[in-house]
DNA sequence: CTAGAAAATGACCGTTAGTCATTTTGATGA
DNA sequence: TCATCAAAATGACTAACGGTCATTTTCTAG
């Protein structure tokens, strides 16, 4: 008899249905000025419930996250095999980044929060973090684009691909945190999201090309 | 007489009593760890003291920040004269950012812990963070290095100089926020935070060339 | 010595993440 | 149909903490 699968899709969809209404307070609200017993009213459940499902406000905006993540993977997925060049492939996944900011800003905003804040990775549970680090992630695919142009001659091969990698990645993630933290800042130089991200697109297209490689057309 | 002067120099003095607390507090503890009532056990006060100086833990944190700031602007200083030359002066603030991480680690961190919360420029006293904006930072000196590598030539003028100096700054402050944020996935990929600046300093010497400039000499 | 202002105090408040004893639900077997 | 029992759900409660304010203490001035 199938009680025990039926069970463990009552289990799933209520757990989804929590995630949703996370999603539709935080996303309103804002992270921090949200309550548990804003989700748990929204969700029509007891609060106490929510923490058979969620061990902490955290993890429940972790889950949001990785739907988000899921979404940008699937954005950049699409793209990677545009080009078989490797640089221009690294640019399409950048602008996979910006795409998807535009197409789903809360999830962005919700992303890049998260990446943002060193709670997660150590409160959060080890196994958690562990998995989601070991999936196919966004850093996972940059390194293997890295590969691929190095090994087409496109992209400089004198700094050591885990170095490369995490620091492309660091850098893009970095300037959409500080974008994100620090409005005020760029208000004042009046300079957008949008040409941020353009200038840094425009610095990297020279700065990973191999050394002496002529013609660049950076636009 | 001088009794209002020495009422006013007690009270700075007590003023700086209570950052020097909140210091040791902050710094031991961590800022999410510590709470007001620890700060008024080290300074000596009780807690309603503390909100005669300060209105708000934020502030007092902003406050150390502050400190830092100054510290990081005395090293930016020194070396803003060793070379003429524009993109070499550029490359001296970058040291100079990694000198100070090394010489104050704490202060280190409480001004990248404080770059990549959004708190503060929203809730902070808006003259405060105004005033602070106003004068001489980090991202001021960087754009008057800027403006003087593309007058002399070596630095490319093709990016705006509100653009370029706002991404330059991002990027830096960015990627060192990513490191104190994600320390897990770069020690996964057994990336030291020098390296990281290190790549990072690597991909800007080449970008930032003017364009057909021959003969780099990154290093 | 006293009046009164300024500084300091600490008990108290409101909020909220997280807990747990109790209740409700619903499957099972007689 | 009903009794039993485990799983699920509940919501009152706790602990912790940032911030407040009526009261007390300290200091100045006449």
């Amino acid at each position: 008899m199938g009680i025990t699968e039926r069970k463990e899709r009552e289990r799933e969809q209520r757990y989804q249905a929590i995630i949703d209404a996370g999603e539709k307070v935080f996303f309103t609200k804002g992270y921090e000025s949200s309550t548990m017993d804003d989700v748990a009213v929204e969700a029509e459940l007891s609060k106490g419930t929510l923490y058979l499902y969620f061990t902490s406000k955290d993890e429940l905006h972790f889950a949001i996250m990785e739907r988000g993540m899921k979404l940008l993977m699937g954005l950049m997925e699409k793209r990677l095999h545009i080009s078989s060049n490797g640089i221009e492939t690294l640019r399409e996944l950048g602008l996979a980044l910006v795409e998807f900011s535009n197409l789903h800003p809360n999830y962005f905003n919700a992303l890049i929060f998260f990446q943002g804040r060193d709670v997660e990775l150590q409160k959060l549970q080890e196994a958690k973090v562990k998995d989601f680090l070991a999936n196919r992630n966004s850093l996972t695919v940059l390194n293997e684009t890295l590969k691929r142009g190095m090994a087409d001659g496109s992209i400089r091969t004198d700094i050591p691909i885990a170095e490369l990698s995490t620091t492309l990645w660091a850098q893009m993630m970095g300037i959409l945190v500080m974008y994100s933290a620090k409005q005020a800042v760029f208000k004042l130089h009046h300079v957008g999201r949008e040409q941020l991200v353009n200038s840094h697109l425009m610095l990297l297209s020279d700065a990973l090309k191999p050394s002496h490689m002529e013609g660049a057309n950076h636009e």
